[in-house]
RNA sequence: GUGAAUGUAGCUCAAUCGGUAAGAGCGCUGGACUGUGGCUCCAGAGGUUGGGGGUUCAAUUCCCCUCAUUCACCCCA
């Protein structure tokens, strides 16, 4: 690594050369080809909203919160974030532009970028993509198996396999309390053997302690989020089961998955790679009933997920893009460069896609730029073709070249006649 | 925030036990072919060995500090 280069990309962040984009814009087009087919519209939002937000929606306890968020005061004081998740901001538009209004069910994606203050690692960028599909004000569990779908049909479409879906139901906030009383009373007799984290999890938020991959042994035997469902609840994720069947989706039962938000009621789940390191998640998401009343809005149910796009980009199967032009002009001298220049704007008013030289190369440094361009014909315009009135036209697969007259109307039949 | 490993040309990597003037492949530039790409051959450019300090007659090599990257922990997408 070069020393000099004392200004680099900061930690966590990462430049895309045109290579990586291709597979980037290719990732986009599929999601929102997907989107379309679902009926989803897209959402866009600030990359910043005022700290306050994700305080009250992801939760003052959650990991993000406490140590993970890019937090500043702006000039008036106020205190700002970079928003480390895509919710909370779909949420407060939904409430500020009263959307509801609109139909009394949204459904809503949205490409952003998200910034967490981490230690980068395989998988993990401080600076890094999400996609995610929230749909506002249906209570069904077809809509959770719709969500799903909708991720895994993306997936399949981008040639990733292997991904493995992971479900559970936490319940409504009635049973939730009645599961945490349930898992305390496990906890209490064991709480000194747990590490430090597990035992200020015991007071803030007991739930995540299921998550706790040092403990987990530890935890084998506590209670399932499941045995405490009400019926209610119980029908749901039952229900939410059947359809997955239906869809013939396979997945997994996770009685210990709880997820890190506060937000989360009843369905949570999440999509795994087994080839992603130890950051294995590709995407979760769940249920969110209650966030929106919380928030200040009317009581609205609402489910939704995110995918980090970054992590798919590494399961993503190689692709050869659209690489390569269809003309490259090449010319000989001066008067001529000028003649190619007029030429190639011509052409470019036509649709082909089309360069030239700028550094008055020799012939042979121009072809070999032709040639690294990926053109598939050269166009050569010399003193002598000027003087008749023409170019030359070589096809750079086959080697054949011909003299064509130097209008367009010409050189577009040469082309189209040979076909693509 | 904690830990470990790794930093040599644009990229991928060599360099014996500390010993000449740090090499190769790919890529780049030019030539062989003075108006024609790819293939071949030849030549050239490109390095303060991440940075700083120390040990030594001598450091890419050993020691310390620092920075960066990677992987893992925590946690998440």
């Amino acid at each position: 690594m070069g020393s000099n280069a004392k200004i680099r990309n900061i930690k966590g962040t990462r430049d895309i050369l045109p290579e990586e984009a291709l597979k980037w814009r290719r990732m986009e087009q599929v999601i929102r080809e997907k989107m379309k087919a679902f009926n989803y519209e897209e959402l866009r939002f600030p990359t910043f909203e005022y700290t306050e937000l994700f305080k009250k929606s992801t939760g003052e306890d959650t990991e993000i919160v406490q140590k993970e968020m890019y937090t500043f005061k702006d000039m008036g004081g106020r205190s700002l974030t970079l928003k480390p998740e895509g919710t909370p901001s779909v949420v407060r538009m939904y409430i500020q532009h009263g959307l509801r209004n609109r139909s009394k069910i949204q459904k809503y994606y949205y490409i952003e970028r998200m910034f967490r203050q981490e230690r980068p690692q395989k998988g993990r960028f401080r600076e890094f993509r999400q996609f995610g599909a929230e749909v506002i004000g249906s209570m069904s569990p077809q809509i959770d198996a719709e969500l799903i779908k909708l991720a895994l049909d993306i997936f399949k479409e981008l040639g990733i396999k292997g991904i493995r879906v992971n479900i559970n139901s936490i319940g409504c906030p009635e049973c939730k309390e009645e599961y945490i009383k349930a898992l305390k009373e496990f906890l209490s007799p064991i709480l000194n053997g747990l590490c430090e984290d597990c035992k200020k999890r015991f007071i803030t938020n007991p739930l995540r302690i299921l998550d706790c991959k040092k403990d987990r042994d530890k935890l084998n035997s506590a209670p399932n989020t499941i045995d405490y469902l009400c019926d209610d609840c119980k029908r749901h994720f039952s229900d939410l089961r059947e359809y997955l069947d239906y869809l013939g989706i396979a997945y997994d039962v996770n009685p210990k998955l709880v997820r890190g938000l506060d937000y989360y009621t009843r369905t949570v789940f999440e999509f795994i790679h087994s080839e992603l390191g130890a950051q294995d998640e590709v995407g979760g998401g769940g249920r969110y009933d209650g966030l929106i009343e919380f928030l200040g809005g009317e009581n609205t149910p609402a489910s939704g997920y995110a995918v980090g796009m970054d992590r798919m980009l590494l399961l993503m199967p190689e692709i050869d893009g659209d690489k390569g032009i269809d003309i490259y002009i090449v010319t000989l001298d001066k008067e001529s460069d000028i003649a190619g220049w007029k030429l190639l704007s011509g052409l470019r008013e036509e649709g082909f896609s089309c360069d030239k030289d700028y550094l008055e190369r020799s012939i042979k440094a121009q072809f070999r730029e032709s040639d690294r361009q990926n053109a598939r014909w050269t166009i050569i315009i010399g003193q002598e073709e000027r003087k008749r009135g023409v170019v030359k036209l070589k096809s750079m697969e086959t080697g054949e070249q011909k003299e064509v007259l130097l209008n367009m109307k010409a050189i577009k039949e040469e082309i189209s006649a040979k076909g693509s």
